[in-house]
DNA sequence: ATAAAGTATACGGTTACCGTATAGTCAAGA
DNA sequence: TCTTGACTATACGGTAACCGTATACTTTAT
C-alpha cells in the first residue's frame, strides 16, 4: 500500500493522528519524525506510512518511553532487537495494569471508608459483631523511644508499599489489653493496616466478636478521656474488657480539614461479664 | 492513630514517601502539601497523617490529574464531592486500563509480523493455504481522484482509530480482479484493515483457500513488473486468477529504514485451471 | 487576480519536577 | 563546650514535551 505515494500536508497529517501542528513542528525538529518531504518553501509532506510511524511513536511514549528513546530506536533498530524491546515493554506493560489494578482497589476501599463514615453517629458507644480481619503488623514498639517509633513507623509505611500491601486503609495502631487496662493509652505495641484477604505470609488476625466501639473526635491529646467513657459504658451494658484495642482514623485529612474534625474510631473485644 | 505527634524531617519524609526532597519543596511551595510543622529556621516537619495523603496525591496524579487540580480538591472537598470525583477516576481508570491492554494486543500482532517477516523468502512466489480473515474495508475509491483519494484514506485511518480498530496491522489496499486482469495495478478499490475476530459490524471477508503470494521489494512505482512476474509464475504452475487482490506491507519504515528496503506482500485469490 | 485558508518560523510560557551552589543548622562525640 | 559531619534551606537554572500567539509568507479557490 504506497498509494499513489500520495502526501499529506501538515494540517492533514496532524488531523490523521489528532495531534496538534505544533507536535509534527516539534517532532520534526528533534528528527523524530522528519516529512517525506519538504518543498522549496519548507512546506511539510506526510506519507500514509508515515501515519504508521506516528502510531508506533504514540505507542511507545504510552509505555513510558521518552521522545529521545523512541527516536534511537527507531533509527538503531535491528528486527530482533526490535522484538526484544517490544516484549520488554509488553511486560512494563503488564505490571502497570496491575498496578492500576491495585489503584483501582484503593479507590473502592477509600470510597467504602468515606461511605461508612457519613452513616455513622460518633457520639454513640456501642456493641457491635465483627467479622475476622486480616493485618500486617509493624515489628514490637512497646515502650520505645521516641526514636524507635519514628524509625518503626518510617520502616512500616515503606514495608507495605514496597510489598504492595497498602490498599487505602489507614495505619491503625495497637495497644494491648494490658496497657488498656492501666490506663496506658500512649503506649502501641504494633501498627498494622488491614488487608483485604488473608494473601499474605502470615497475616495478623482481628478476632471475629464482639466488639465496643467507640468515636474520640478531635486531637489525640484527650483520648483518654473517651477511653474512660466507653470503660464506664462497658460496665453498663454489662461486658468486660477481652482482648486489645484497635485504633484508626475513620475520618483524616484525606477527606475533612482541620484536626478538629479528626475521628479516631476505637474497638476493643470484649465478653459478657 | 496520631502517634505521640511523631514528625519527620523533610528527608525522612521524603524516604518514606519514596520522593525526593525537592518533590517536597514544590508541594509545600505550590501549597499542595505544606508541613504540619515549621520551626523559626524554616526547618519542615510531617505528620504520620500527611504520608497518608501523599498516598493519595500519588493515587490521584496516577489517574492523571494536575497538581492544581488535586490541590483544589484537597482543599474545597465535602465528603460527597470525594466519593463523585473518586467514581469518576475510578471509570476513567477502567477505560486506561481498556487502552493499555489494547496497547499490548497491538504489540503482539507487531511482533508476529516482524518474526513472520523474518522467515519469508521475498525472492519466491507460492500458492498458498490461507484461512478465513476479516477486515474493516474503506468506502469505495475505484477510479477516484488524488484529492478524492486522499479524503478517503484519511477518514479510514481516523474511522479505524475513533472505533477502535486499529491493532497494529498494517493499512492493506484491496485491488478488484479486473483492475489487475487488465493490468490497471494502481487503481484500489477499497483500503482495508484487518481484524482480529470478526467483532465488529458486518466485516469484509478475505475467503480462506488458495492464494498465488508473491513480495514486492522497494518502491511502488515498479510493481507492475512484480505483477506481471507473478502472473507469468501462476501460470506456468497451472492456477488462474479468482478473486481480487490484497496489498499490505511486510516490512516498512517500523522495522527497517529507507523505502528500497520496504516490501509489498501481494496475496490473489487462485484456482487450478 | 484577489481573498480566504493554510503554512512557516520564532519566541515565550507551562508543568512537575531535578541538579547544583551556597549558606545556615542540628546532633553526636571529643 | 566545641567541633565536625550530616542534614537543611533558598535560589537559580535546566529539562521534556509540548501549547499559544504573533508575524510573515504560500497555496487554492473563486
Amino acid at each position: 500500500m504506497d498509494a499513489k505515494n500520495k502526501l499529506f500536508t501538515t494540517g492533514e497529517f496532524a488531523d490523521v493522528c489528532g495531534v496538534k501542528k505544533q507536535t509534527l513542528f516539534h517532532y520534526d525538529d528533534i528528527g523524530l519524525l522528519k516529512p517525506e518531504h519538504k518543498n522549496e518553501n519548507g512546506y511539510r509532506y506526510y506519507s500514509v506510512q508515515q501515519a504508521e510511524i506516528f502510531s508506533v511513536i504514540e505507542m511507545l511514549k504510552e509505555i513510558g518511553m521518552s521522545l529521545a528513546e523512541i527516536k534511537d530506536f527507531l533509527h538503531f533498530k535491528t528486527p530482533k532487537e526490535t522484538i526484544e524491546l517490544l516484549t520488554e515493554k509488553e511486560e512494563m506493560m503488564q505490571r502497570k495494569i496491575v498496578k492500576m489494578q491495585h489503584t483501582q482497589q484503593i479507590i473502592q476501599n477509600k470510597k467504602k471508608q468515606i461511605e461508612e463514615a457519613l452513616r455513622l453517629n460518633f457520639d454513640l458507644f456501642t456493641i457491635e459483631k465483627m467479622e475476622t480481619e486480616y493485618y500486617v503488623l509493624s515489628e514490637n514498639i512497646l515502650n520505645c523511644s521516641d526514636k524507635e517509633f519514628t524509625k518503626s513507623i518510617m520502616s512500616f509505611i515503606k514495608y507495605t508499599k514496597r510489598e504492595g500491601l497498602d490498599f487505602g486503609y489507614p495505619i491503625g495502631g495497637l495497644i494491648r489489653q494490658e496497657q488498656v487496662e492501666a490506663g496506658d493509652y500512649w503506649n502501641y505495641s504494633h501498627f498494622y493496616m488491614r488487608m483485604d484477604q488473608a494473601e499474605f505470609g502470615e497475616p495478623f488476625i482481628k478476632k471475629a466478636g464482639k466488639y465496643g466501639v467507640g468515636y474520640h473526635k478531635g486531637s489525640y491529646v484527650t483520648i483518654h478521656k473517651t477511653y474512660e467513657k466507653l470503660k464506664t459504658y462497658l460496665s453498663k451494658v454489662g461486658y468486660r474488657i477481652y482482648g486489645d484495642s484497635f485504633e484508626e482514623y475513620v475520618i483524616d485529612e484525606v477527606s475533612v480539614s482541620g484536626i478538629d474534625n479528626y475521628v479516631t474510631k476505637i474497638m476493643i473485644q470484649v465478653e459478657k461479664k
